[in-house]
RNA sequence: GCUCCCUUCGUCUAAUGGUUAGGACGUCAGGUUUUCAACCUGAAAACAGGGGUUCAAUUCCCCUAGGGGGUACCA
C-alpha cells in the first residue's frame, strides 16, 4: 500500500525566508511533487518573543517569488497549543513525562557543574522520581519527557544514512514550560503527526533533534515520519550562513536582480545532482528529483555559479517577461523612486525594443538596466571616463564627416544604418571599429553597449542624429 | 568539554574495488567580433593525512587532522 506523500515547510517567523530556509523549501516541494504528494507549510510561532507578523509576510512572499506553492492554508503552530498541552498532559498521565521544579538558576548551576567534570551539561533528572510532596511552594513546575535512559535510539535518514545516538546522551528535554506554554521539541512532533506528514525533510541543524522527536514518537505509540536531514549552506568562507553572518534573505536575491527560475536552479544543484546535469527546467527536476541523490556534505555559496544561471535564464526570457520582471523590481532599488519617474510609457517601449541586444549582455536585472540607461539619459550626454577618452579630436571629427550620410538614411532601420556606417568607413577607409566606437560613445556614453546599429534605431532618428551633432560639433567649435 | 555529521579541481558536483578520476562555474590562452557580452577551441586545476582489508583502493574499515551541527523553560 503505498500512502501519499505529505511534505511540509515550517520555517520559524523570527526573520525572512533565509537562502537556506528556501532550498529546505524548494526540496520539500520537490519532493512532494516528484512523488504525486503535497507540501503543506507549518508557521513555527511558538517563539513568541521573537516571532512577527512582518517576518511571516516576508516568508510566505518570498515563497509566492520563488514559486514555490504550498497546498492548504498555512497552519500556525501557537494556535494549536491548546493540544500540544493535552499531549503533554497525556505524557504525564501515561509516566512518559514528569513535573520539574527545578529553578532557573539550579538548571544553570548543573550546567555549569556538569561542564566542569567533562560531562554532556544536560538536565541531570533530578525531579524525575522526586515526589510531588517535595515540590517547593507556589512554583509552577515544568514538564519534563522521560527520556529513557539505556539503549540507544536510531534514525534511518535518508540523507544520512543510519544515525545512532546513545540515550545517555539524552536529557529529559522539557515539553512544557512553567508558564503552560509547549516547547519546540513536543509541538513538533504533535503537529507532524496530526498534520499527517510522511517525510520530513530539514536542515541536518535537527538531526539530534530527530532523536528526541524519535523518543517522544515511541511514548505516544506513533509511527515516525521518514526523516531526511539536508545539510546546511555555508558561505563563500566556508564559515556558516547564519543570519548574522550576512546571509541574505531571499527578497535580497530578488532585489539584486536574479530570476526565480535561476534561483532555483542554482539551489537544487546545491546538495542534490542528476549526473552532469546542470541547467535543468523545474519539470526535468520533479520528474527526477529523489533524496538519495541529495549529498552529505555542506555547500558554498558560490555568486559566480549563481551569476551565470540567471545570465542563462535572462537570454531565455521573453522581451515583454522581462520589462514586467524590471517594472517589478525598480521599486526595490534603492534609486527606485527617481528611476520610476524618469522612465514613462514610451521608455519601457524603447526598453522592450532593446531588450534583445540588452538581455544578452547582462547577468542581472539590475546589470541589465544599468546597461539600458543610455535609453532614458537626457542630452548633453554624461560620458564615462572611457567614452570621453574614445571621444578624441579625430573621432569628433570623424563623427562630423559621418553626419550628412546618417541624416540622409532612409529608412531609419538597423539594416539601412548598418549599410550607411559600413560605406562611409570604407570609403574614408577607415576600419569600422573607428567609426562604431566614436558613435558608441556619443549615442550611449559608455564604451560598451548592444550593437550600434540597433542603438540607433532604438533612439531613433531625431534622438540619435541630435547626441551625434552634440559630439562632433564640439570640435567645430574647439 | 561532550556528542553527531561531513571531507573528490578555487567552488558546485559525477563516477568506479582495476578509468588518461568526468562535467559545470570561475581562471588563463586562442578564435569570432562594431564594443561588451554570448558563442567556439584549448589549458592549468582534485580523491585531506596515516594505517589496514585486498592481487588491486579515490572507492571498504580504523585512526588523526580539518570543517560543520547540536548541547535552552529558542525554533
Amino acid at each position: 500500500m503505498s500512502e501519499t506523500v505529505i511534505t511540509r515547510f515550517a520555517p520559524s517567523p523570527t526573520g525572512y525566508l533565509h537562502i537556506g530556509g528556501a532550498r529546505t523549501a524548494l526540496f520539500n516541494w520537490l519532493y512532494a511533487r516528484a512523488k504525486g504528494g503535497r507540501m503543506l507549510l507549518r508557521i513555527e510561532d511558538t517563539d513568541q518573543a521573537r516571532s512577527t507578523e512582518g517576518a511571516i509576510l516576508a516568508i510566505l512572499d518570498g515563497l509566492r517569488w520563488l514559486e514555490l506553492d504550498w497546498d492548504g492554508e498555512p497552519v500556525y503552530q501557537l494556535a494549536r497549543a491548546e493540544r500540544h498541552r493535552a499531549v503533554a498532559e497525556q505524557l504525564l498521565a501515561q509516566g512518559n513525562a514528569y513535573r520539574c521544579y527545578a529553578s532557573p538558576e539550579e538548571l544553570a548551576a548543573m550546567r555549569e557543574q556538569a561542564r566542569a567534570d567533562g560531562r554532556a551539561p544536560g538536565y541531570d533528572g533530578t525531579w524525575r522520581d522526586r515526589e510531588a510532596s517535595d515540590a517547593p511552594a507556589g512554583t509552577h513546575p515544568a514538564i519534563r519527557f522521560k527520556a529513557p535512559r539505556e539503549g540507544e535510539t536510531v534514525i534511518e535518514d535518508q540523507v544520512q544514512g543510519r544515525v545512532v545516538v546513545a540515550n545517555k546522551d539524552i536529557d529529559d528535554l522539557v515539553i512544557l514550560r512553567s508558564d503552560g506554554s509547549p516547547t519546540y521539541n513536543l509541538s513538533v512532533v504533535v503537529d507532524d503527526h496530526d498534520m499527517g506528514i510522511t517525510h520530513v525533510i530539514r536542515g541536518d541543524d535537527h538531526l539530534t533533534n530527530a532523536a528526541r522527536q524519535a523518543q517522544i514518537y515511541r511514548a505516544l505509540g506513533w509511527d515516525t515520519p521518514i526523516f531526511a536531514h539536508v545539510p546546511l549552506i555555508h558561505g563563500p568562507d566556508g564559515a556558516k550562513l547564519s543570519k548574522r553572518h550576512g546571509a541574505l534573505g531571499v527578497e535580497a536575491y530578488r532585489a539584486m536582480g536574479y530570476l526565480p527560475a535561476a534561483l532555483r536552479n542554482y539551489l537544487v544543484r546545491l546538495g542534490w545532482s542528476h549526473g552532469d546535469d546542470e541547467i535543468m527546467s523545474m519539470d526535468d527536476v520533479v520528474r527526477w528529483f529523489d533524496l538519495d541523490a541529495i549529498g552529505r556534505s555542506a555547500a558554498r555559496f558560490d555568486f559566480a555559479k549563481l551569476e551565470n544561471l540567471n545570465g542563462h535564464y535572462l537570454r531565455g526570457t521573453a522581451d515583454a517577461e522581462l520589462v514586467r520582471s524590471l517594472q517589478a523590481l525598480v521599486p526595490e532599488l534603492p534609486d527606485g523612486a527617481e528611476l520610476g519617474r524618469r522612465i514613462d510609457a514610451e521608455g519601457w517601449r524603447q526598453l522592450e525594443r532593446a531588450m534583445p541586444g540588452l538581455k544578452e549582455r547582462a547577468k542581472t536585472l539590475v546589470e541589465l538596466l544599468d546597461n539600458a540607461a543610455f535609453l532614458f539619459a537626457k542630452r548633453p550626454l554624461e560620458l564615462d571616463e572611457q567614452a570621453a577618452k574614445l571621444l578624441d579630436p579625430a573621432a569628433r571629427q570623424t563623427l562630423a564627416e559621418l553626419l550628412p550620410g546618417l541624416e540622409a538614411v532612409e529608412p531609419w532601420s538597423p539594416e539601412a544604418l548598418e549599410a550607411c556606417v559600413r560605406d562611409f568607413a570604407e570609403a574614408t577607409g577607415r576600419k569600422l571599429g573607428k567609426v562604431a566606437q566614436p558613435l558608441r560613445a556619443a549615442l550611449t556614453g559608455r564604451s560598451a553597449s548592444p550593437g550600434i546599429f540597433d542603438v540607433l534605431d532604438v533612439l531613433g532618428r531625431e534622438e540619435s542624429l541630435a547626441r551625434i551633432r552634440d559630439q562632433a560639433l564640439s570640435i567645430e567649435s574647439a
